[in-house]
DNA sequence: TGAACAATTGAATAATTATTCAATTTTTCA
DNA sequence: TGAAAAATTGAATAATTATTCAATTGTTCA
């Protein structure tokens, strides 16, 4: 990503309705986590994982087998939504399993899932 | 992205499970849909202009002066949500107003919140 | 009409990121 | 102990995508 130069010649059309939805805007940390988290949804196979894990806890196998991608590729997405504590492990001997660890994840799919039947 | 190799010799550890869970699973379309919404909330940019229009309706000058970012990376990136139909615009002279034209996005964006303050 | 402003657009560039491949760790059990 | 299985990891590659820059479209109004 990169940064404008435009931003220092600031103008504006109604420069009361920008200062005051400036003050209602979120902190810049808030604005990290919250798309964080959706883009970890926003992917084809991390969607795909949760989805299938708000239905079963399951192993790194499984899910690979069930999403037809390798044990790696699964392996890679389940650091990024373990390290985002959207899911977490079980180890039972050499097999890890895996479930859902965020209460927010199952609400932001059943919405997901609303949005799609209605488009 | 790449596709697996790996994927002709499947093997499971639970097949039971497995079936189960790939009877439950969304379809191919269903995925998309939502890991499109999902994808929009996803970014910095994307995610400031959604909550910025869920507090008001909002012109494209006024959104680029309100996120500091350049009139052409804003407007970028409302072609994208219009063409999700996430936002809709109404044009007003020379001006172009842009709000929120889907009712999951605000429920989604809540929840979001909630999620970054307990976090 | 034509100058000025708002916004959009296409192409190019810069960043980011998903997957693969190979190597490694951890655990079981023969 | 050591071979085998399950999963993780790092580096490299392949794709995707956000932003910039320059050019263009659409609208107003003098």
């Amino acid at each position: 990503m990169k940064k404008n130069a435009e931003a220092c010649e600031i103008t504006y059309v109604d420069e009361k309705k920008v200062k005051k939805v400036q003050r209602e805007m979120l902190r810049e940390k808030a604005v990290e986590t919250i798309s964080d988290m959706f883009k970890a949804l926003g992917d084809y196979t991390r969607l795909k994982i949760l989805y299938a894990l708000s239905k079963e806890e399951l192993c790194v196998r499984d899910l690979s087998s069930l999403l037809e991608t390798s044990i790696s590729a699964i392996s890679h997405q389940l650091r990024v939504l373990r390290n985002l504590r959207l899911v977490k492990p079980r180890r039972q001997g050499k097999v890890v399993y895996y479930s859902l660890d965020d209460d927010h994840v199952l609400s932001l799919l059943q919405i997901g899932v609303k949005h799609a039947e209605e488009s």
